[in-house]
DNA sequence: CATGAATGAGCGTTCATTCAT
DNA sequence: AATGAATGAACGCTCATTCAT
């Protein structure tokens, strides 16, 4: 009955709301530091938009950089857990899902996703923990695919690395707008829509065929 | 006698010495707004890069801000001038050719390019001043370009914004790595090469045709 | 049934509990204001060292610097009543017995004199209230003794004053290294041994006697 | 006549004046660190005495740590200085002199002493940089000279090491209320009778002798 | 009563900009 | 025209103390 029996599982009440109160803080964070960047955000502005004294701000984070690792690691861990369910797109379909998916994810985490390429863009450290070391991941996915393609003839013999490339680059082009803030986050629908538009321009061009 | 004599155009020597310093100091900052970003470069960095003392800077840039802006507005006329060549490439070479130019104007210039779109993720005035305004244009054309392709049967139908949109990211997302730095700027062939790839790509498609 | 009723004397078990709590708190600080100094300790680290809440602190004592202050007048009346016992050494053992006892004194509570001294180096009010009261004393204690020994003319006719200032100067400057923590303290057969040397060199001198 | 030529060493005007703010600085900053020490001196407080804004100081020091060092290691170069004359006193009034003189340097730097031994009783890195690299100097040479005087059997055999010991000790002890400030410094006159009195107590002790 | 959490005040330090020369 | 020196404002961060539980 008491509060030491309440919490089954090793996670006190306060556990939790330090917990609770550190997303707080680094969704406020991400926000900032989305909108105007990590250097230019001041402890004072994220005090501010957390609603708790500058000092306050120290009883959940070593640092000012250490809420930006943990923005960026909370990040990372689930778009890993995204990835680790299996990839195995071989047909359109498959390939449509796995385009909805990945935009699905950067989309819902515009302003995590966001504060990430912009510190990335200055720093080589975050740049290789966080980045690189994911997209070399999806990008070694994509040479699998083509290259089974490929060889099976259903794709045109292209570079696997090339193309891996470009695919990937069509997708980080048209989510920088986005993630920018130029435009809104597309419906699910569109989203769909957007999928089955680049998939298709990928397999197969914009030609017409068979020009009989 | 006097120098205000000797320069009979209104460029006197005096004025284009003061050029040429404006010049190295736009250079030197470029250099470091693009590595580290403007937030995180200081004056002093400015003045030790450009090799003069700290307040000799605002004897040629009334802030530090007017330094980014100077070095943003300069790119932006070569770009203007650049494309204000009529771009009518109707075929696929004149396609390949465009791409290459594009990617020739980004890779000239990738500290200035860096320095634009790390300030630009966090800026609005200069993305839209010295960004969207430039991309607008491009965007533009293409849609053009793809209407007229459809309209003469030559494209499948597909929505020109869309097409010019993935067609934009494409290029977005191919450069970024180079202008991120980490990858050295392609040879003018391997750049060639490149671009037909990513032509080829987009008028044929990646699956084999006639699967007669 | 009460605590109050339990403790018949006013010191009820809890006051006997909240005075050892005091002392525990008092060891740990002067451990660490002997380190690092006063200024340079902080609640936490003194709420750490005593293994408590840093407000808990709050609760047996009303700031930081009453814990200095509990420490150094604890000290104070331990040095006031070594003292108090009658100090009459006439003879050689007697000053000898007299310098081991000041010795000893100085010796077990070698952390609390050496934050005494760090903070009476920098603090007037603790300087006067807890140094120079205890100094004058043994002071004037000596002063008496060596205008004894020269009106009995066991002594040479020396300055009274500038004697006793000697004295305590070379028992002061000898004690300072182990204070300062870089000698360890003498084993009570050493110190013994110190004392002796002391007394004898004062009394007697570093030169040969008769050397008839 | 031009200023470059007018500083024929190669110190020009402007290194001159750097070097004199450096001083009164330092001067400032000694008076605060042997009043309220080190740690509980503020760079507000520095900049204050100084007369300069609290960011000026940084032009010249590059922390406040900085100045403390700077401090300390000129006083250094003055007390090596003074003691890389040779020290030969073999008879009473060479002690004598030698004893006046190590006085006359502590107490023509008493600010800076006593700042330095502030800060050499928290932080070991000062004890043994400043101080007992200074002290092991005299120490041993004291010790050689009461080995000299009881091979000569000019001194009774006492243990060099223990008689270095409390030679300095004399001193130390001696010194200290004037460095803490509770006496004004001793006149040249009363400073040589001082010197007088302890060298002739070290030698002669305080019995009288010839008890015939 | 003990405490983790909170915080205002202030710390040492940096920086874009101005000023005196 | 060029600059070293100066600085107010603000930075990231710490700390003695208070407060809610």
């Amino acid at each position: 009955m008491s509060s030491e029996l309440s919490g089954s599982e090793g996670t006190s009440r306060r556990e939790r709301r330090v917990q609770r109160q550190r997303k707080e803080i680094m969704d406020a964070a991400a926000h900032l530091f989305a909108e105007r960047g990590y250097s230019a955000t001041t402890t004072k502005d994220l005090a501010l938009a957390a609603d708790i004294g500058e000092s306050t701000l120290y009883g959940y984070f070593a640092s000012k950089r250490e809420v930006l690792v943990a923005i960026l690691s909370e990040k990372a861990e689930q778009v890993d857990s995204a990835f680790s369910e299996g990839l195995n797109p071989a047909d359109r379909n498959g390939l449509i899902h796995l385009a909805d998916k990945i935009m699905d994810i950067v989309l819902t985490n515009v302003l995590y996703t966001r504060a990430l390429i912009g510190e990335a863009w200055v720093s080589d450290e975050i740049l290789h923990n966080y980045v690189i070391s994911r997209t070399n991941r999806i990008s070694s996915y994509l040479r699998d695919l083509i290259t089974a393609g490929v060889s099976s003839k259903m794709f045109r013999p292209i570079d696997p690395r090339l193309g891996a490339r470009i695919v990937m680059a069509t997708f980080v082009g048209a989510l920088l707008p986005v993630l920018r803030g130029i435009e809104s986050p597309p419906s699910p629908k569109r989203r769909r829509a957007l999928a089955e538009t680049v998939v298709s321009l990928l397999l197969d061009g914009v030609l017409v065929r068979n020009p009989a």
